[in-house]
DNA sequence: ATCCATTGGTTCAGAATTCAACTTCTTTAG
DNA sequence: CTAAAGAAGTTGAATTCTGAACCAATGGAT
């Protein structure tokens, strides 16, 4: 048995699988958020909408929601400012806990989100989902599904 | 027959597909400036030593780099500022056209380079490659490859 | 009861990103 | 040859993002 001396180099399959995530994470963000400029929503705004549309009472404590949509306290702090300027969600406080606050959709928050998931749906399907067939979605999956895992824990020690 | 009335909403199996691709690109990416931190790079900086790395020359067209690290020129051109300021990376005149600018490896942007492209790709095996598994890559490739292909040609167009 | 370490959240300053305007040079068409 | 259109890059202002410092409240320990 030798000795191993240098860097484990990626092969040309793992280069171009590599590759392949790298590109299309990057392109399909861009896709996505073109997308939804017309309704003047950017992803995160997006991201943060479906988070409170899916929760109990269409609200969620700034902390969960930091972690659900994996960003800083900070920046969700200031994304959530500028949506609430714009009169998509507000700021509640909460009772159990005084530090706490409540992001919280508001009407108008609710009424854009059912107007623009149809097209949002669609352009994910358009640009990914329909891409893939059936087998690609379930290979993707399994793939995938460990890694997220693995990163997952790996933030919270980190 | 039925008449297709409302969205085609993502499946159970589609959704969770979609959300794995999602957290592992953004966990990733994550994961990957953090280990590049130590060396004073971020994600961006090293992709760019690395084109330029394995260009003729160590040089690179501004908008081929651009166009190769799928950012706009603006981004570009403000990032080999940051990157000259560091002493990475020089412009040079482009003789055959009056208008264009070379980005060109430094000798230090090489050293630097060599001495970090081990621990990337370290860094990338543990948190990627290495999570997915011979199998797992070439079904990656198999699905997103055609994927990357389409937001490709969609983006000259768009 | 009273420390004190943690948690929840904001804020500020500095860095990165976007978007549109702009300059310069090249190419094409007439 | 010249005018107009297009390509290569840069710049500057406005926006967003990051990271550290901060404040207030909570939860244990003793």
């Amino acid at each position: 048995m030798e000795t191993e001396t240098g860097t484990n180099w990626l092969t040309d399959e793992e280069q171009r699988a590599w590759r392949a995530h790298l590109d299309v994470s990057r392109l399909l963000m861009h896709q996505l958020e073109r997308d939804l400029q017309p309704f003047g929503l950017t992803n995160n705004d997006y991201e943060i909408l479906v988070n409170l549309s899916e929760s109990e009472d269409h609200r969620m404590r700034m902390s969960d929601l930091a972690a659900a949509t994996l960003q800083s306290k900070s920046r969700l702090s200031h994304q959530i400012t500028r949506m609430e300027n714009a009169g998509l969600v507000r700021r509640e406080n909460c009772e159990s806990d005084r530090r706490g606050l409540y992001a919280v959709l508001t009407d108008r928050g609710w009424e854009t989100m059912r107007e623009v998931a149809p097209h949002h749906v669609a352009s994910v399907r358009q640009h990914f989902i329909d891409l893939l067939g059936a087998s690609g979605i379930d290979a993707l999956y399994g793939s995938l599904a460990p890694v997220a895992e693995h990163l997952r824990t790996r933030r919270k020690i980190g």
